[in-house]
DNA sequence: CCTACGATCCCCT
DNA sequence: GGGGATCGTAGGC
């Protein structure tokens, strides 16, 4: 049997994670594939829900590393993280559906794999992940995170959709995915 | 290709 | 009472 990433992974800071995040593969509940696409946002992160300290949303990113913060956002779609050290967690932004195919379409309405799972809110819609997920160890069911087998090449760049700290390129992806939420802008040299 | 905007909940000030 | 770690659609170039 294989066994998922447990605690002793994401107990590490969030910027060592997130990369290596790329190519493990999350199921739930049976369904899902490699994951393309993560951000990081760490403990004094401004734009870290964790920043403005301890609330009732939040209380996952406060507790143990391996455990799911799900929350809501913009009120209709849900977003899923892995948190790390205290105060600080990885977004799951992108993976490229392999398995359960059926099901994810089922779920989200659409047939094109490149709409499944590219997106935060898209990849929840997907995999049914809601707030019935929030503060579940990721090392037991309905979760699997399977190690990956390669090490794929990663790019980086500037993180989608805040205001605060938009200068860190804390967003990484897999290099050349047709399954992104969007393409990574080119590093400037 | 791109930009603009409405939907819709709940947390937080 | 304000404002999101988003998505889908519409319309312009």
């Amino acid at each position: 049997m294989t066994r998922s990433l447990g605690r002793d992974f994401f107990a590490r800071s969030v910027h060592e994670v997130a990369p290596e995040l790329l190519g493990v593969t999350l199921l739930v509940d049976g369904a899902g594939g490699p994951i393309v696409e993560v951000e990081a946002y760490d403990h004094e992160d401004p734009a870290s829900h964790s920043f403005g300290g301890r609330t009732e949303r939040n209380a996952t990113m406060f507790g143990s590393p391996g455990h799911a913060y799900v929350y809501r956002s913009y009120g209709i779609h849900w977003c899923l993280n892995f948190v790390c050290e205290p105060r600080s967690a990885v977004l799951i932004r992108a993976l490229e559906p392999r398995v359960g195919l059926d099901a994810m379409r089922d779920r989200r309405g659409v047939d094109d794999p490149r709409l499944l799972c590219s997106g935060p809110g898209r990849l929840c819609q997907a995999l049914g992940i809601a707030r019935q997920h929030d503060g579940f160890p990721l090392d037991e069911a309905p979760f699997e995170l399977l190690p990956r087998e390669t090490e794929p090449e990663i790019v980086r760049g500037p993180r989608v959709g805040i205001t605060q700290a938009t200068e860190h390129p804390w967003r990484y992806a897999v290099a050349g995915s047709r399954f992104l939420s969007r393409p990574v802008r080119p590093a400037r040299r």
